[in-house]
DNA sequence: CTGAACTTTCAAAACTTATTGAAAGTTTTA
DNA sequence: TAAAACTTTCAATAAGTTTTGAAAGTTCAG
């Protein structure tokens, strides 16, 4: 495979991967092409490259700085803006779970402590099913919370180190 | 809070949830209304609660089986058929990993080994910026892929004691 | 200032995904 | 075996999301 013929499929492979995550298509395809540009892009490069608009590329590159997985780059002497992206996955990773983490669960677990108030009486089966279900999911919920807030601290080595060595005498 | 209120909301925020990763709102709202049923519902029960037509049920039962997050349960001298979910939530985060494992980062290990193969001169700074990325990621995801094995056939106690523990000493 | 170079916005259009509901299929009962 | 009870399919349609591109906005050199 050429290079060319590289950088296309892990263009468009990376690009098929975020759409499942809730990540769209053209955020990623432009990630994927930061990703492997040895120097930052100007936004006219990248409307090249993957054949878009100005305004669909100008979006998606606010959109991936607004996750801190790019950033602008200016050069002395030059009026456009270049984009360049965090090219050490581990940091990706941990950038991304810190997002999804405030906009997601941060925002799930004061609502389900309000969920968890709900009245009536406990020896009533619906009531009781439905407190236990939110109990239960609180408390994953509130582990979860504490588990990645340490990994968001977490240097990649101490990390992948410790979990591996906690991982491997309990293999079956 | 009245049940029937927090019912509706829990019921409502779990499908808007849902769709941040990718899982449809109806799939969704039907494994919310299932984990908080004390008993099984039959699909015209799940058509009647969420109001939706029956081929929207149905499609949105079969995916949730198929994810193994819920079961067909079978009354003896009935004809219908009846549907629960597993309520112990690490039991379906795990399943949730297992599927998604299975779904995207099986597949995509082999696309990267591809994709570390391309043909050219490392002295070539567009070549070498394209498989440093690539390498990058394939060991994250080499890691990630024995971590998750490992979790996947973790029991809970075991998982979060010890995850805890190990990072009980690493707080700042 | 002014105008050129560049970036941002946003309404309309294209595309993608989810939902409906009626028809077809299957299983069970009598 | 026939009809009732139930489940599944799928083409049409609705809903939701992304993309375009032209117009508006901003910045800066001269």
């Amino acid at each position: 495979m050429t290079l060319a013929e590289a950088k296309a499929k892990f263009i468009a492979d990376w690009g098929r991967f975020g759409t499942n995550w809730g990540i769209n298509r053209t955020m990623a395809q432009i990630h994927a092409l930061l990703l492997i540009s040895p120097d930052p892009l100007s936004a006219d490069e990248v409307m090249e490259e993957l054949s878009i608009s100005r305004g669909n590329a100008n979006m998606n590159v606010r959109e991936l700085i607004d996750w801190g997985l790019v950033q602008k780059v200016i050069r002395p002497g030059e009026r456009k803006e270049y984009f360049s992206a965090e090219k050490d996955i581990w940091k990706v990773a941990r950038q991304i779970v810190k997002e999804r983490k405030k906009r997601e669960l941060d925002l799930m677990i004061p609502v389900l402590k309000e969920l968890s108030e709900v009245e009536g009486d406990k020896r009533d089966k619906a009531v009781k099913t439905f407190t236990d279900t939110i109990n239960n999911i609180r408390k994953f919920s509130d582990q979860a919370d504490k588990t990645l807030d340490t990994m968001i601290r977490a240097d990649e080595h101490w990390f992948l180190g410790s979990l591996m060595k906690l991982f491997a005498g309990k293999r079956d």
